[in-house]
RNA sequence: GGACAGUUGGGUGAGUUGGCUGAAACCACAUCCCUGCUAAGGAUGCGUACUCGUAAGGGUACCGAGAGUUCGAAUCUCUCACUGUCCGCCA
């Protein structure tokens, strides 16, 4: 949630940065109203409020001394009355500023490009030159098909379509990859933890997709209960609610967990092959930082995603998201694009993002600094999709008889 | 799923004949003092959120969640959630 005392203050630079994400003007004039209008509803009822503790102690003393309460009883019911209707408006002020509040986008970054979508994003970096093939190279789903390592078929037989089935070798690679990522991420100080996959709707507000993306989400029928779109959301709400200390900061954490996901709103792309599934297989880095510690760490993410594409010898590169693409959510994030000869374009493989204090506020994680209680950050990023990955290596690790060679790294795992 | 018990501040844990308890005490933690030597003694401070105020300092709310009774509830009533123990079932 984006810091409402600082919109009212500073409300001319809220709109020039959430202008970036497409706000418009209308829009947080609106929530700076609903914002002003409760701090009102809410004065008014605490005056009624307090007015009425008084006399109820002036109650307990007068029965207690045997005076007379009949006038004073009449005086405290009138106020009850009072105190009520303002009860009621000061709720619906409350509700009404909640539900647009929850549904603003974080502020962006100062640095992040100003544009509507992909195109506008800003390459930062290429990292491997892509090999060049003597023979047309094939995507995935023919290598998949030669190879007998994707049943699209049976997938789709066992629960719906974009859902798949991983068999013989490729299931083994699925494997080595989670634990060579895991052991990758462990090395650069990322604590190991094993999640639920099925979070409870406040945690899910706290990272922030409900209350406005529940379309996106699998929900567990006639529970507050959701299959996860990504470890982002347990790792982050493990500290949900708490106040850290400062020394335990920052805390690094990484997770394999699969990740579900509706892909409302996706229909009809990437419906060939394994690109983009209901179900997929992902292992997660999540960062809880001090203010000052998160670009630090948030370049150590971004590092680390690439450094275990360049260990797979994966060609990539880096995209600094515009305004327009990036996630609700984030502050900035870049992207790690890897290489897919197949397809002959770069497609995302992983995710870094800041939210800096914008999901810590909604999720209540704040550290002792001194006596003060400070957010902090919360940074996430995708080290990396598992599935993606697969493909990746399928399609850059192909031979001209459709077989598929295993990059070194991973055959201790297999 | 059945039976009983419980849910209080960072922790342990008082408080359940309704007002003097936002909450004792102890521990932990912070600052200071004493002492001198590795183990202790003393003082003070120490929940969260919102809000008013330059500040000092006020106000409101919160004792699992929600609703109710009452002038007034951590304390009474109801509903729900969760935890524990026993039983059943089960990887």
């Amino acid at each position: 949630m984006i810091d409402l005392k600082y919109l009212q203050k500073s409300f001319d630079e809220a709109t020039q940065k959430l202008s970036k994400k497409g706000v418009d003007n209308e829009t947080l004039e609106n929530l700076k109203q609903l914002f002003i209008g409760l701090k009102e509803a809410n004065a008014t009822l605490e005056e009624a409020k307090a007015e009425q503790n008084r006399m109820s102690k002036l109650f307990g003393q007068y029965k207690q001394e045997g005076k007379d309460i009949g006038e004073l009883k009449a005086k405290v019911d009138a106020n009850k009355e009072v105190i009520a209707v303002l009860q009621a408006k000061a709720n619906e002020a409350e509700e009404a500023l909640q539900n647009v509040a929850l549904a603003m986008p974080n502020l962006p970054d100062e640095r992040v490009p100003v544009g509507t979508d992909e195109a506008d994003n800003i390459e930062l970096k290429k990292v491997l030159e892509p090999r060049t093939f003597d023979f047309e190279p094939l995507e995935h789903w023919a290598l998949a098909e030669k190879n007998g390592w994707i049943d699209f078929e049976r997938g789709v037989k066992l629960a719906k379509s974009r859902f798949s089935v991983l068999r013989g070798e490729a299931a083994r690679l699925e494997r080595a990859l989670i634990n060579f990522f895991l052991d990758v991420n462990r090395e650069k100080g990322f604590e190991e933890v094993c999640v639920p996959y099925i979070n409870n709707a406040a945690m899910l507000q706290g990272t922030g997709q409900l209350p406005k993306f529940g379309d996106d989400l699998f929900k567990i029928e006639e529970e507050e209960l959701y299959l996860i779109p990504t470890a982002e959301v347990p790792l982050t709400n493990l500290y949900h609610d708490e106040i850290l200390n400062e020394n335990q900061l920052p805390i690094l954490l990484t997770a394999y967990t699969p990740c579900f996901r509706k892909e409302a709103g996706s229909a009809g792309r990437d419906t060939r092959g394994m690109i983009r599934q209901h179900q997929f297989d992902k292992v997660e880095m999540v960062a809880l930082t001090t203010p000052e510690q998160s670009d630090q760490i948030f370049e150590l993410m971004v590092e680390n995603a690439s450094d275990i594409l360049t260990r797979l010898g994966l060609p990539h590169r880096l995209v600094e998201l515009c305004g327009g693409d990036l996630g609700f959510s984030a502050a900035c994030t870049i992207d790690l694009e890897v290489w897919l000869p197949g397809q002959n374009k770069y497609r995302e493989i992983s995710s870094v993002s800041n939210t800096r204090e914008f999901q810590a506020r909604r999720a209540k994680i704040r550290f002792k600094e001194g006596k003060k209680n400070t957010l902090v950050h919360t940074l996430n990023g995708s080290a990396l999709a598992v599935g993606r990955t697969l493909i990746a290596i399928m399609e850059n690790y192909q031979n001209a008889d459709g077989s598929i060679t295993i990059p070194k790294v991973l055959e201790k795992y297999m």
